[in-house]
DNA sequence: GCCGTTTTCGGCCCGACTGTTTTCAGTCG
């Protein structure tokens, strides 16, 4: 069972406590719980009941449901209380503005247990008569019926990022004094994000109305002189919210979240016989203002070192910001080079003189160029001979372009069985190779990771990539063991790659900080397949700052020679020595 | 249900907007 489903089955339990009108703390308690299982990079199924207790927010009760959940498949706990409410009544839950208190009070008092009968119900007139329920609230409930058959769930990040910017131009015409920030999830630039929040600072008496008469919006949900929420187009949720600029550092911090970091915060200052809000920190007793026109001096006065977005998530940083030793994170100027990109020679769409064109302009210093194998024949996959052919072309390219330097290399399969595909005398003669899996997706844990595990046995594989082969919101990461390849990768010296492509992201954020802490080094790599995307080791990036990743622990930030270095076919240990010519 | 430079018991973040509530509960951020 893996960490996501244990942390369904917790979520479900807290969900399902919620209808039943239980304790709201022992509610927050499963919820944290599972927020603090999906975020672990271990899996949480191999550890001991010890272990598991060490997690914050895991102690002795659910430290026993976990175990029952691993051993048995599932948890009586959680089965009684689905007993009492059938599964259909957690779909109610997801519709906008339905709670748990109406949905305790459709299913106690007309049996409603599915969105459909919901539907039906409110079509009929069934409804009327249920306290807290009149016409206005029938006709919201149809729309939200409607709204979540058209677009459940959540958005790549990157697809959100270009929405929210389109929005904050409109917003910033008519508003030219008010300073607007893109915040929540988007800012901490977590993979997926559930809606778009910006924040806007400064006297703006038409700014509500305005955003409201955005042309894409599709229902106002709520409106109000600071805050307003939209739905536009395709799904996305937004949420403006409006303060003075005063506020404007404790109104980041508010709206960035995470919300678990948040309440961290709150119950902090809380502590220090402060309150700590959107507007400001106050003294509790007289309301005396403490900080909150930047977020700097808001953290500050709450004796903490400023913590970068990406890191509020509440694994960590809290106390690292305490005693100061909070990482200092890679940024995208860090890099020196890109890894991993395609050319015409298999799927990408520009050839190799343009790509390396591009990425001299975009500031790169050295790229390898790694075109697929033969076992990818819808990429147009190189045999040997063409391999060969194409490093030949490369380096010819190479020594007509200044100020890039070319590496010559492939992205070579791992058959179903663990062999390369391609001969090591090919690999060999290149520059560097990227292993990856692109086929046979369904293996068993033992077999995909003995899979990728012989494969790191070939002393020319440097780096594997996209461990893990999840694609977001579309296909679950493959049944890789990965704390079995993370110890592998440490004990050859391969390389682990952060794949950069929006929708892979791939180690995640979680994995790449365990891999690094496990001594792996990681490589940040875009996966071009044309010059445009070299943007995209943005998200890379952001990935590894999300994972606590430094510069230092990322290949591709060293000089060429240092990187050549650091390759594992030049890297000595007891799998031999480098085997150059 | 979790947790502890204030605690092993007694706390647990705080506020905006909506609908039908005749004074505020529910939902959401
Ligand atoms: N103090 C506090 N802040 C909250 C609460 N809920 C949300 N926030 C803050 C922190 C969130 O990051 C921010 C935006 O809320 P969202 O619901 O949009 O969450 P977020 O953007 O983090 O994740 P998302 O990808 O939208 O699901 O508002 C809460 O219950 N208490
Ligand atoms: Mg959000
Ligand atoms: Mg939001
Ligand atoms: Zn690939």
């Amino acid at each position: 069972m893996d960490n996501l489903a244990i942390a369904h089955v917790l979520n479900e339990i807290a969900d399902l406590l919620e209808i039943r009108d239980e304790n709201p703390f022992r509610i927050r308690a499963y919820r944290n719980a599972a927020s603090a299982v999906t975020d672990s990079g271990e899996r949480i199924a191999d550890l001991t009941d010890p272990a598991l207790r060490q997690i914050p927010g895991i102690g002795k009760d659910i430290a026993g449901r976990i175990r029952e959940l691993v051993e048995s498949g599932q948890c009586r706990y959680h089965q009684e209380l689905l007993a009492e409410f059938p599964p259909g009544v957690l779909d109610l839950l997801h519709l906008q503005g339905i709670g748990p208190k109406t949905v305790a009070l459709l299913y106690g008092s007309r049996r409603i247990q599915s969105v459909d009968e919901l539907e039906q119900a409110a079509r009929g007139g069934a409804l009327r008569g249920l306290r807290g329920l009149g016409p206005k609230k029938e006709q919201l409930i149809l729309k939200a019926i409607d709204e979540w058959r058209r677009h459940a769930g959540r958005h790549l990040t990157p697809d959100a990022w270009e929405v929210a910017t389109g929005v904050v131009d409109y917003l910033r015409d008519t508003s030219p004094h008010t300073t607007f920030d893109i915040v929540g999830s988007l800012r901490r630039g977590a993979d997926t994000c559930g809606d778009i929040d910006i924040l806007a600072c400064g006297a703006a008496p038409d700014l509500m109305a305005h955003f409201v008469r955005h042309p894409h919006v599709e229902r106002v949900l709520g409106q109000g002189d600071t805050k307003s929420s939209v739905r536009l187009r395709k799904g996305y949720q937004t949420d403006l919210r409006l303060v003075v600029p005063e506020s404007r550092g404790a109104a980041l911090q508010y709206f960035t979240g995470s919300k678990l970091h948040n309440i961290e915060l709150r119950d902090r200052a809380l502590r220090r016989g402060w309150k700590l809000n959107e507007y400001g920190l106050f003294q509790a007793s007289d309301g005396t203002r403490l900080a909150g026109d930047t977020e700097e001096a808001l953290y500050a006065a709450l004796d903490l070192a400023h913590i970068p977005p990406e890191l509020r998530e509440m694994r960590g940083e809290i106390d690292a910001a305490k005693e100061g030793t909070l990482p200092r994170l890679i940024e995208l100027s860090d890099l020196r080079g890109d890894l991993h990109m395609h050319t015409t020679a298999t799927d990408g769409r520009d050839d190799v003189e343009t790509m390396a064109r591009a990425a001299k302009a975009a500031g790169l210093s050295y790229i390898a160029i790694t075109d697929h194998s033969q076992a990818l024949a819808m990429a147009n996959g190189l045999d040997e001979a063409q391999a060969l052919a194409h490093a030949r072309r490369i380096r010819e390219v190479a020594a007509q372009i200044e100020g890039v330097t070319l590496l010559a290399g492939i992205e070579c399969d791992i058959r179903p069985d663990g062999q390369l595909d391609l001969a090591d005398d090919c690999l060999a003669q290149l520059d560097i190779v990227i292993a990856s899996v692109h086929s046979a997706f369904n293996q068993s844990p033992e077999e995909m990771t003995n899979r990728v595990l012989r494969a790191m046995e070939c002393r020319y594989v440097d780096v594997i990539g996209h461990p893990t082969g999840r694609l977001l919101l579309r296909r679950d990461p493959y049944a890789i063991h990965v704390e079995r390849l993370i110890a592998a990768a440490a004990q050859h010296g391969v390389a682990l790659e952060i794949n950069s492509l929006i929708e892979r992201r791939d180690l995640s954020d979680a994995h790449a900080r365990l891999a690094r802490d496990r001594g792996v080094k990681l490589v940040i790599s875009s996966d071009a397949h044309s010059v445009r995307a070299f943007g995209g080791l943005r998200w890379g990036v952001m990935t590894a700052r999300r994972g606590w990743i430094e510069a230092k622990d990322v290949l591709n930030t060293l000089p060429l020679e240092a990187l050549r270095r650091g390759l594992r076919r030049s890297r000595k240990g007891k799998r031999g020595k480098g085997v150059k010519a």
